[in-house]
DNA sequence: ACCTGAACACCGTTCAAGT
DNA sequence: ACCTGAACACCGTTCAAGT
């Protein structure tokens, strides 16, 4: 019985975010724009949101789970597979996602600017089936550093990428297949 | 004979701009600030650089240049040292750069956003050491796959660090030197 | 309890007017 | 030829006023 009730959510806020965030890239991720989207004034999203850095940690945050869904599926057993192999998918995966939402990949890793980043419990999430497999090549001593090692390398490649960084042309597949390969190697050597 | 001689100049404007990047961040990059540390007042800044992004794009410029310089010194020929040392020791270099300046790195490879970069020009000349070591590595049709493997870990592992996307504690400089020495060995594999 | 218009201090950018 | 103030369309954010 709220003498107005809510024309909007903080869920359906962020989704707009995010949206926008993708197709427009962050600079469009304005007050008027998200409040637009959703159908309501700039200041009524005060009402559901700190502020506007508060808004694009929240998709940041949506943005590592997502990534750590996607890298639990990628990483999960499958008989006979080695954990190489495992390796090798994920890294793919983690690509394929950048590929499709590049902005907010570089968001959940770069912060766009320094400042923001998902919060710790998230990130630990994202990171977890990563470091897992990792544990299984390596071992449990070494698997933080081979797991960012491999992260570093998948997001430096799908960031560069998604910049237009890679510029002296090549099968670019084929340079990030090469590379994670080698770095694979390199680790369980 | 000037009716007017310039106040300022291009080039005091970019360092200006530069310098604001690092010390704030990229949205302290403002016309009004600029001008303010130039002594003029922010309309004046557009008879020496086209807008906004212009600016921002020869910061960008300037930074890839600097990488350059500082990879060419590090991979410079000793005697006696072998590719992989000169590879290791151009990764190190890079990582010391970027934390002198990160934003001005972040800046080189992620665009920040996404549309500024550095010319294709200064790419080149930034990328010449690492592609000229590589080579030594692993061969000249391999020197691409490996320059870009390379500096894609070198720059994802680097801008991770700076957004402090590290947080599950650990030795960040045996990570970095780890990683890297992984990927040199699988790569020369 | 949420939404709104009005307001404030800021942006980037343009342009006519000064020297 | 360069610099400036004034102006425009925009930001993010606050707040009193509506329902």
């Amino acid at each position: 019985m709220s003498p107005t009730p809510a024309r909007t959510s903080r869920e359906e806020i962020v989704a707009a975010a995010r949206s926008i965030l993708e197709e427009d890239g962050l600079h469009a991720v304005t007050m008027a724009n998200v409040a637009d989207r959703v159908g309501v004034r700039p200041p009524s999203l005060y009402k559901h949101v700190r502020d506007r850095a508060a808004l694009i940690a929240a998709v940041a945050d949506e943005a590592a789970l997502e990534l750590g869904g996607v890298l639990q599926a990628a990483t999960r057993i499958v008989p006979g597979q080695p954990s190489d192999a495992r390796i090798l998918r994920a890294a793919l995966a983690f690509r394929a996602l950048a590929a499709r939402t590049p902005r907010s990949v570089s968001l959940v890793f770069a912060g766009l600017g320094g400042e923001l980043q998902p919060s710790v419990e998230t990130a630990a999430i994202a990171a977890q089936p990563l470091l897992q497999v990792s544990a299984e090549l390596v071992g449990q001593d070494r698997a933080l550093v081979a797991a960012r090692a491999l992260t570093a390398f998948c997001y430096g490649f799908c960031a560069m990428e998604q910049a237009g960084a890679f510029r002296f042309g090549g099968d670019i597949d084929a340079a990030f297949r090469s590379g994670i390969e080698a770095l694979i190697r390199g680790l369980a050597a």
